[in-house]
DNA sequence: CCCAACCATGAATTCAGTTCATGACCGCAA
DNA sequence: TTGCGGTCATGAACTGAATTCATGGTTGGG
């Protein structure tokens, strides 16, 4: 039994349960010809004829109503099996951690993972706000929401998130002590804190937009982190200028703590993005959260 | 289920019976990336991963598992199926002895060679009411309906008619001349015209139903018969009583030629078989009519 | 550590399935 | 008896899904 068959077996019930060819094309999305065709090819493999076909009439022949009488319970066994663990394969379970910033979590995660969990009772989710992007690779965490791609060969990041704007901000303790810079040349008499996530990696630049152009800023400071959180702590306590995503920085700015400057200067960029090491077997869970997030984007 | 993923499915059989996609590709005559192209399809339509890979080594997955458990028998059958019916349909031609009695041909063989040599335009049929069991061994005749089972180590009987009752007749000359008998015992006082069909074999037993005990009464008479047409003409002709299958004497019966007694003492029993020499290479004509009467069976 | 065997996948190819066009057949009504 | 409408059959033309090609990635064994 060839697999080429197989499909033309179900058009042979078709026929028989339509009662004639051209019904029979209208519900497989197929013409009469291709019925006809089809049909006709069957019977040249099995070298039998299965149809008695007269105008206006198709009926089984009995070596046809013998096949019908295997196939109609096989088929319905197999139809019932599939969508058996079709439905089964929809119940995504177990645990997935994700590694992301407090402001990623309000903001891109929570309002996804709520409805998600509610959908899929066996799915846990643990969000940390520690874990690092090195934690995907190390298998401590399936996936990370980050700022920006990938920056792995292997890791994937799709964009999650609405495009943010960037801010600069000190606190108001360094600004009274060192002044507020009006324009983004100023950053460079001043004490910046820079990040990077690999130590071997290109420090992030600062980019602003100067009467519509794009300008990269090369600054310095007395810190290289690669931590957001870290670099809020260091903002705080006065060590200089962080520059990071509005909504990394909205609390501090609504508490006072910091300042934001330059704000007139500073671009739109692509949004967060979910970080997940591309291999290949995902679980369902997890892919599901992919799926959702990325729905959540459109 | 739509027709595409039927043959697609069987790709998935191949796979997990070769262990892996190269090896599947190969009985299926398409190259490996073929085959996992087609799982791979296969599993989006469905939206449940079948099989796991790892480098050397597929294997079910659960859903898959569940799958295969409802593949592999619907496969058989319908293998199977098409398989019994391709060799049905190997366009049977040729002729088929049967030796039948003139009942059983109008009771159970006419009703099924009518139709069958409307299907099969190359078969011919011969129908004898002459024939003997012993002829099929000599080849003279294909197959017999006979009553009973088979007598020979090598002959088989498949029932193919629903359960008779016997009929012990007299010609009305005789009953008139001798009496009838109002209870099986009587019996022993008249002529009965007995039957066995091996010279050297046991006489056929007369079996009647008396206070819902079966009884076998041993009798005798002037002739012992191997053929119940002869029995008929002996019975016609006043020998004394006859005991067949009621079908075989009904015609006389109509027609006043015999009279029937002890009715309500004659039991039921199985009816109709087949008779065939149980060799290997039946004609696929002879096969068809094997199976019909079978199938008519049903 | 290297190699062989296997799977994955995007792009290109190809040919089997399908449509198109049209003829043949047949049942039914006028 | 004839005409019409509905259905099946089939050869030729078309097309898109299945398949191949090319190649990269992974992994187990030597």
């Amino acid at each position: 039994m060839d697999r080429d068959m197989l499909g033309d077996l179900s058009t042979l019930l078709a026929v028989t349960e339509e009662g004639n060819f051209t019904r029979a094309g209208h519900r497989l999305g197929i013409s009469q010809s291709a019925v006809s065709h089809t049909i006709r090819r069957l019977e040249d493999k099995i070298g039998v004829r299965l149809l008695n076909r007269s105008a206006r009439k198709v009926t089984a022949t009995d070596a046809g109503e013998q096949l019908l009488a295997a196939l109609r319970p096989s088929f319905q066994q197999l139809g019932n099996r599939i969508e058996e663990i079709r439905t089964l394969g929809e119940r995504p379970s177990g645990l997935v951690r994700v590694t992301s910033s407090a402001p990623a979590t309000r903001d891109i995660l929570w309002p996804v993972v709520s409805q998600l969990v509610r959908d899929y009772p066996d799915v846990r989710i643990e969000i940390s706000s520690e874990g690092r992007l090195s934690d995907l690779a190390e298998d401590r965490f399936d996936c990370a929401i980050r700022l920006g791609e990938h920056l792995s060969p292997d890791m994937i990041a799709v964009p999650v998130g609405p495009q943010l704007e960037m801010a600069a901000v000190a606190s108001p303790e360094y600004l009274a002590r060192r002044g507020t810079p009006d324009h983004p040349d100023a950053l460079e008499e001043h004490d910046c804190i820079l990040m990077r996530h690999r130590s071997d990696g290109p420090v992030y630049d600062w980019e602003f937009e100067i009467d519509g152009e794009d300008v990269v800023k090369k600054l310095s400071g007395p810190f290289i982190l690669n931590d957001p959180g870290h670099v809020l702590t260091a903002a705080r306590a006065g060590h200089g200028f962080g520059y990071l995503p509005l909504p990394e920085v909205r609390a501090d700015l609504d508490s006072g703590r910091l300042r934001r400057v330059l704000a007139e200067f500073c671009p739109r960029f692509d949004g967060y993005h979910l970080c997940y090491m591309g291999r290949r077997n995902l679980s369902s869970a997890l892919r599901l959260l992919i799926e959702r997030l990325k729905a959540s984007q459109s």
